[in-house]
DNA sequence: ACACTAATGCAATATTATAACATTTTATTC
DNA sequence: GAATAAAATGTTATAATATTGCATTAGTGT
């Protein structure tokens, strides 16, 4: 029930992401080139953060040519910078958000066995750090939540061993 | 009044940090080798997070001998697990650990002006970290929280100029 | 002393990320 | 639409971080 997996049709999850991408983009009058579009695809093939030299190896594969490594890092650059992707530091690896449009810092579960990684969409986190930082008279600007764990589908899969 | 620099005497905190890591050494049977004993005095030089490399210069400097990045990643590895320093994934860096006898991943207030790392000790933040993994029914295990941000020390010093 | 284990030394290499500069593509102005 | 400027990408090299595998040394128990 909790497996991300289950829960949605995953080819329709990722073109909606590039649809998204696409109408973001021309409204804030940035360019969708051809590879921020194939990065971004390659984020969202699935719900695992992926390292920046395995979408250069995914590319290579899908297209017959190789991007340079900072082809692909320039455009994670611009895909980060737009919001439509986060990066997960605690596994140097990047994954699709959910809601470009609201600017945010994600707040991930991460699981240590499927490597799904389930963003949050909570405040709540926020307001307990922020409550944590205005003690210490500390001005947040970027707060990165990395929780690893087990998901509810892999414990079910563990228990039922 | 927040500056971490004019709240303590540092030298003492280093030697409370090194002198806390030979008794709870001691306690667990496990060595405090002087390799060990270095690179933890380097983690806590002061309070901002410290790369390995920057931790091999700084023992190359002290003592005339260059340990090889294995040497001082083993001795990192050994310090993580006995809860004496933590990792900072945001910054590829090593940060001490204020209380190595509670089992605990930190929670940090990094500057990104003076870079010092506040490492608080709250339980708000776990809770609302619990809360929103339970309604994910995800078992948390290690919640790594880093907040980029300013501090007040450094809000005061840009505030006067 | 001997065997055993833990710790360290050492060389090579893997992985992640960026710098610097050339070229191409796209947009803008005339 | 040609000239120009700006943005994006290509290309080469290299920096920064981290690990593997194996040899050696130092402790520990018998």
């Amino acid at each position: 029930m909790h497996n991300i997996l289950q829960q949605h049709n995953h080819q329709h999850c990722i073109d909606d992401a590039l649809a998204r991408a696409r109408e973001l983009c021309q409204r804030r009058q940035v360019k969708f080139t051809r590879i921020r579009e194939q990065v971004l695809a390659c984020v969202w093939a699935n719900h695992q953060p992926v390292g920046a030299y395995t979408i250069l190896e995914e590319i290579a594969k899908d297209s017959d040519r190789r991007p340079a490594p900072p082809t692909v890092y320039r455009a994670l650059d611009f895909l980060l910078e737009n919001g439509l992707v986060h990066r997960i530091a605690s596994l140097n690896a990047f994954v699709g958000c959910k809601n470009p449009n609201h600017h945010h810092q994600g707040h991930f579960l991460i699981c240590r066995q499927c490597r799904n990684a389930i963003e949050l969409d909570t405040d709540v986190i926020n307001s307990a750090i922020n409550a944590a930082a205005t003690q210490h008279g500390f001005a947040v600007e970027a707060p990165c939540v990395e929780v690893v764990g087990c998901c509810a589908n892999c414990q079910e899969l563990s228990d039922n061993e």
